[in-house]
DNA sequence: ATTGGCAGTCTCGATCACCGAGTGCTAACT
DNA sequence: AGTTAGCACTCGGTGATCGAGACTGCCAAT
């Protein structure tokens, strides 16, 4: 494979399409039907030495010999960063998306659930939703109930109505009407702040009852330790989808992929990374760490919860895709998922 | 097909010996390999005519004229009535099943998944698991959280750590100190209560102020409608181990499949008639309404979770498993299920 | 630089023959 | 009557062969 030598401009639109036309069709493309449908004024053996060329610098290769070019990682790549062109949901597309979320619940869970559906139904593909990352969440209300004498039920309420629970045992036993005194000082000394900021201000709770205190203190070391190690959850859907597309047939490739998508941890991570500056991000095939996701593109793009509470929504399909729509779709569906999310109360 | 005349006790045997064989291999099983691994007295010519008996009663079937026999779905089901010896959980399943409870967070959400988790895992099937009925549920604790002016968030705290929420829109402004207040006169009142029960009890609870009578009503009769007319969630876990059967070599069979899984509505109906006296339900092949499940079988059971609450539980896979087996495991793991839920605080 | 022509390569599908597994039937045997 | 050996027959699966079709790469002409 030679140097990425720029391509000149003919190059660019014989290689744009190649991809066009193998997402659409899914057969590689030979020189003649090039020739025919989309490069009139040339002849297929000239189109052929441009194939070759574009073989020989790794943006396509051969199937095998006698079959026509299909795009490499690489050419998928120089398609989506300089060949592609921006594409708009159609109106039967948002009008779609327009009508899944007015009957989602009015709860986070319930309107990232229903992105996620919506999502792979307009992509055609697998949809990956991560819930927004709580740390920098403000708090709300914070609820505390007696489960056993020993053992605390905290409630978080946090912006944008997500409530995360998680149960503390306690030294010594505490009554719901001590539990409820505190909650009560709780809310006024943490409302609005974020979890990650509680830790800091232990010290303006007072030194007024030192037990109470300590297991005030013991409630907030839980509360923030859970939030920094508690796993990203990856709400997917539309698996049926994928099995629709043809590299599918075969099930060992989706073998790899299913396990990806159940244990969740390391798409986790995936997501994770997404920035928050970029407005979609593209991986194409093997530029995935993972091997499961060797023969697939991931196309992600993050939604807003609150002002800097945001959350990863994106879509998971074969290389061969339709990258352009699948872009529009995307950005829509993480629009309008944020949209709603604004309207959820604050 | 004639009648299910009753088999005589050799018929009965070879037609164990047939799903066993099958069971395992995978291959039609034709008469000399009975002979010679299961009835060494007979000769294969003695067991062609019993096999030709038993495909005519409907209990085998040939793939095509030349081949041995597989059982039909009506013989699976006389195999599991009264043929299928009772098989106990190894010890390796035993101790995997127990040390992955033993790391399963303190949340009957948390327990439900793993559960879905490790009952794939053990049967190697696709695993269900239903949340329990919440409508029996009691009461344990109410918190009322104001979302905007007019717009409270419900949070039900019921027995087993189980949380529900919902919001819901008033007519007018409420302060978070008014419902804190309602709060803790509805704590009193209808603690330890079915979401049920509320709505008769509604008038215990006084005619002091008209107004607050009025908004209690309203946020009761939001409990009761939303309890009732929620849709049960239904987990799943291990579709990657479905892949990995022959059965599903061919994704067409796959596609249907995921589309239960994925939408849940119709799974969630035929896991609810699963009644709660049984021991294990099994359904086999073509007697699932869903044309989707014609050649999947289902083992089903319940788990307790309180005295009268309870959830379902077990496996899907394809009509040839092993019933013993995956029968013992669902056992297993509905029962471990069980028991942690009661350890979870009550 | 482009093009027409042409030989060469490779896949795919159809056809065919063959092997082997397994059956059903009949006649003999206990 | 039930059981068995023997045998002819059926049928799916495998592998080989062959031809058609689709493209290519290369070369010589434009």
């Amino acid at each position: 494979m030679l140097e990425p030598s720029p391509l000149d401009e003919r190059k660019q639109q014989i290689l744009k399409a190649v991809v066009s036309d193998y997402t659409v069709t899914g057969m590689p493309v030979g020189s003649q039907v090039l020739a025919a449908k989309y490069f009139i004024a040339l002849s297929s053996a000239t189109i052929r030495n441009e194939l070759a060329d574009l073989v020989g610098t790794g943006y396509l290769q051969q199937p095998h010999t006698s079959a026509g070019r299909i795009p490499t990682d690489r050419g998928y790549r120089y398609f989506v960063d300089f060949l592609m062109e921006p594409e708009a949901a159609s109106a039967t597309v948002r009008r779609t998306v327009r009508q899944e979320f007015e009957s989602a619940p009015r709860s986070v869970d319930g309107i990232l659930e229903k992105a996620a559906m919506v999502l792979s139904q307009v992509t055609e593909n697998v949809s990956l939703v991560t819930a927004p990352e709580v740390s920098e969440s403000r708090i709300k209300h914070i609820d505390l109930v007696s489960l056993e004498p020993q053992s605390v039920l905290i409630i978080l309420v946090l912006e944008g109505n997500l409530i995360k629970q998680q149960v503390v045992h306690l030294e010594r036993a505490t009554t719901q009407e001590d539990l409820s005194r505190m909650a009560a000082m709780l809310n006024q000394k943490v409302k609005g702040q974020t979890a990650d900021e509680l830790s800091s201000r232990l010290d303006l709770l007072g030194p007024d009852r030192a037990e109470q205190r300590r297991i005030i203190e013991r409630l907030i070391e839980s509360i923030t330790t859970h939030q920094a190690q508690r796993q990203t959850i990856v709400l997917h859907d539309g698996v049926r989808n994928l099995l629709r597309h043809p590299e599918f047939v075969e099930v060992g490739r989706l073998e790899e992929l299913m396990e990806l998508l159940e244990q969740g941890a390391q798409l986790a991570s995936i997501l994770q990374q997404v920035e928050f500056e970029k407005d979609v991000e593209i991986v194409i095939g093997r530029e995935n760490t993972s091997s499961g996701l060797r023969e697939c593109s991931l196309v992600l793009t993050t939604y807003k919860m609150a002002d800097r509470i945001r959350g990863t929504i994106g879509v998971i399909g074969p290389t061969r895709m339709h990258y352009g729509q699948v872009v529009a779709r995307v950005r829509l569906v993480s629009h309008a998922t944020s949209d709603v999310l604004a309207h959820l109360g604050n």
